[in-house]
DNA sequence: AAGGCTGGGTCTGCTTTGCAAACTTTGCTA
DNA sequence: TAGCAAAGTTTGCAAAGCAGACCCAGCCTT
């Protein structure tokens, strides 16, 4: 095993960031997306799934979960439930992404970024693209707009920060 | 209400891009992954926190559960359990980020950047940063590295780049 | 107007998962 | 040798998930 492979998967940890999850808008945020279910719904309605049946048979869900998680989504604000009727028809329901539910697609997308690298068989068919129509990708960068590797991030805490330019 | 809020909100959709989740790897991602506890665990892990006492103390997880999730995600690879001693100690393990786990930053970053932007009430003590003290956002950018808005991406399949470049 | 169809849900009974708290094991250290 | 702590496992109960049945409002046909 080389040196660099062995520093990657075991550094040697003596920083602990010890700010409790009660504290962290993360963890915060996994309590209104972390649901698993949540999560496959926004993928559904960024793919232009927006109706009840199709998401159902979709993603093979439980109709009292899905409605649960729907209602949920909607207190939360991730989706509205728009009034919607095609000529000829009779009413129906959407569900449409708010702002703040189009506001997670950065991290939808990373993950998806990163179960295609990791996780993948076959390239995955569905793409993300811009008005353009090229494909965009998540990356990390630092203040200056330099792009940084994950493997040269650290966590700290803003006293830390304060500490050392104070 | 402004037009382009309107917009923003209930954009009209008649694209359906039909990827069953069964084919998506953010499906997948999301078996892996998905579970709130895991993100935690793996949050605790990336601030430092690494072995099983102190996740617990800090989660408020159960035993049973957290122990389970710490299986699962070495099994998934995204942890690795390492033996380690202090000394004049006994031998104690640590879960360490493997590299699979460590390229999930992108995601948690960007998970963090909009809990930050839509559920802080203060804002968040944990920071991260490059090698060089510098802060890291996340962003997305199209193929020619241009940052692009999220109102700007939207979904499509390789078929449909495939038709369109052809 | 009667009946049928369809979207969008509830309801029900069973199974799985989660939880707190007690218990176990292993290897120090006193 | 007794005691302690880290890292789990076990147990008994509570909550959430599931499949499948049921429900109801609107619209359409006859």
């Amino acid at each position: 095993m080389d040196e660099t492979k062995k520093a990657e998967t075991a550094p040697p940890v003596d920083r602990v960031i010890d700010v409790p999850p009660s504290e962290c808008s993360l963890a915060r945020a996994i309590g209104e997306i972390g649901d698993a279910w949540t999560l496959l719904i926004l993928r559904e309605v960024i793919c232009g799934v927006t109706r009840f049946e199709k998401m159902q048979e979709d993603l093979g869900i439980s109709r009292a979960v899905l409605s649960d998680r729907l209602q949920k989504s909607v207190e939360f604000g991730l989706l509205e439930k728009v009034e919607h009727r095609e000529p000829g028809q009779r009413m129906r329901h959407r569900y449409a992404l708010t702002a703040k539910g189009r506001a997670l697609l950065p991290a939808l997308l990373a993950l998806r970024q990163w179960a295609d690298d990791f996780l993948r068989d076959e390239p995955s068919r569905t793409v993300f693209c811009d008005k353009d129509m090229s494909r965009v990708t998540v990356l990390i960068t630092n203040e200056a707009g330099k792009q940084t590797s994950v493997n040269d991030v650290i966590a700290t805490t803003v006293d830390d920060i304060d500490a050392r330019s104070g």
